[in-house]
DNA sequence: CTGAAAGCGCTTACAG
DNA sequence: CTGAAAGCGCTTACAG
């Protein structure tokens, strides 16, 4: 910038004012400016700027989400980054794989970057280390789970409710056996999903069996596992229901490898790629990712933008897709 | 940091080098120092950091990609990022939907965040403009594709000669009309597909249909119209390949509609999700996007430390993947 | 080992 | 409308 100033003899001032287009500046200067800009290959340095704005805002904003590469994520990272983009703010992410030092790790990396706002999935069970940042000026907004001992807007799918349509949906198929495979109790929405499955449970006045409900699977060998245990056990389930797309993944595979993606029935949590091309199609409670990221992108800047109020719970409604393997009655297809 | 200096009645400098661990200072004086960090919920500017630093080191990386929503990016994402975290570095990723303006606008917008580097699929065909940057001392990579006008390290797939292996792949099945669905002749990749599918056809003295050739389709609908187009008309091809994954989606999905599943062969360049599930099983030229990564990541540190030497250019083999699809015969399965 | 001072590249009152 | 000066939160020679 002083290059330029210097090349025109102009004062840095406006040379600041041309750039940002902050102030009015005589037509004349302010070509002349624009010409030693492009000739010189100037490129205003925006940490810079952040640095010395009185508002401190660096059009940045940062996402913490369990995994960038879920799919689930993927969608919700898309659709916060089109809103954020249409007021040119740059969108940075970051996965904390679940761990919850790895989530303060990026956090802090997010906040020493002058972040304008933060979306966090999160994996930590107490998220008040960011208190301080938000009496600072820092918007919040929590997706897919609640955040802990701090108090901010959050916007989640209905674990529950999801969980309940889909189960009754394999109860009103006939199933009285249904296998139940979750995500680490530890976790939120695994909490809430089983929660859903004792409630459809219960509505239909069936008992809770322990020995078919397996918690702490996540990734798709484990979940493979510990179907095929449940399903090579007594009196095995006919029907099994999957709390999480990567757990999903794991059972299908692994029923057909048993060859018994046929005559047992299945429903997934969360939805998942060519779900309707395997054989038989894959069932599923689908979320809806992009309302998730819209809802939390647009809740974000109206903090940013200086919103008051009350923090805002939002839970969007779940949709259950039946493709095949969710309608298999028990014992199997005549 | 002033406030931290003030409490405790220290200089800047002292806080500075207790934050940083730069210099040795006395053990009683930093104890004191980290005690007030801790009480003031202190946390160091990255962004005043960077701009004051002797090295200008900004401890970030920008990745600029096709679509950070596709597999294939993802996977070299994750395979960045975990080296970049290694070494403390942030990444920041961004899509240009394969739209120069957008490419460029990223680029501007990572370089106006002092990035130390850039990993860049190019959309644009001209990359000069990131000549003066360099000079400055950012480090460049380009994946997936060679950059235009400007010299620097690239690591890409072998597309040509993975496509001869899949289109030989369907010759040594007997296959004489192999149709090709390919990205706009504009993209670097889909000319180098197209460049294989010729040399595999000529390598077996067939002859080239120019009616079976539909370059310019990418998203999944207009891959399965150009698919059904071509299969509609007078002596159709018995086989096809699809030289992207989308168009390899879209093909997939219109197939089954049209009940030919089973009667035309397929082989799809770069894998899916699931490809095994579906049924028949998709049969892939497989790329190896973590590699891509590892080697990009390498070479980008390696810049960032001073690495000097000529621009290296790494081709990364790619992998035949039969899973049936593949090797269906002319006419279909008997 | 510690402190006082200068300055990174910008923006922002304050004058004119 | 334009310029000179101060200062954002840091790091870095330079002294001591």
């Amino acid at each position: 910038m002083r290059d330029v100033a210097g090349v025109e003899g102009v004062s840095l001032s406006t040379v600041s004012r041309v750039v940002t287009g902050s102030v009015p500046v005589k037509q004349e200067l302010a070509q002349r400016v624009r010409d030693a800009v492009k000739l010189l290959g100037y490129r205003p340095d925006a940490t810079a700027s952040t640095l010395r704005r009185a508002d401190r805002v660096s059009l940045t904003i940062g996402l913490v989400f369990e995994d960038v590469a879920n799919a689930f994520f993927q969608a919700v990272y898309r659709s916060v980054e089109d809103i954020a983009r249409m007021r040119g703010v740059l969108t940075i992410v970051g996965s904390s794989d679940e761990d919850p030092a790895r989530e303060r790790e990026l956090t802090q990396a997010f906040l020493g970057r002058r972040v304008d706002g933060l979306v966090i999935a999160p994996a930590a069970r107490d998220q008040s280390y960011l208190a301080r940042d938000r009496e600072a000026g820092v918007a919040l907004v929590f997706v897919d789970r609640p955040p802990g001992f701090i108090d901010a807007d959050v916007v989640m799918s209905d674990n529950a409710g999801g969980t309940s349509a889909g189960v009754a949906h394999l109860i009103a198929r006939g199933h009285r056996r249904i296998g139940f495979l979750g995500d680490a109790e530890s976790t939120f929405t695994a909490r809430e999903r089983l929660a859903g499955h004792d409630a459809a449970l219960q509505a239909a006045g069936l008992p809770r069996d322990p020995s078919l409900v397996r918690m702490g699977v996540r990734d798709p060998r484990a979940a493979g596992d510990a179907a095929a245990a449940m399903l090579a056990a007594a009196d095995p389930p006919t029907a099994l229901f999957t709390a999480r797309n990567t757990i999903t993944v794991g059972v299908v595979y692994r029923l057909r490898e048993l060859g018994l993606q046929h005559r047992v029935a299945l429903v997934g949590f969360d939805d998942l790629d060519l779900a309707d091309l395997v054989e038989p199609g894959i069932s599923v409670v689908a979320q809806d990712p992009s309302g998730m990221g819209a809802v939390a992108a647009t809740r974000l800047f109206a903090r940013i933008d200086g919103a008051a109020g009350d923090h805002e719970r939002v839970v969007l409604p779940t949709r259950l897709v039946p493709r095949g393997s969710g309608e298999i009655p028990p014992g199997g297809a005549a």
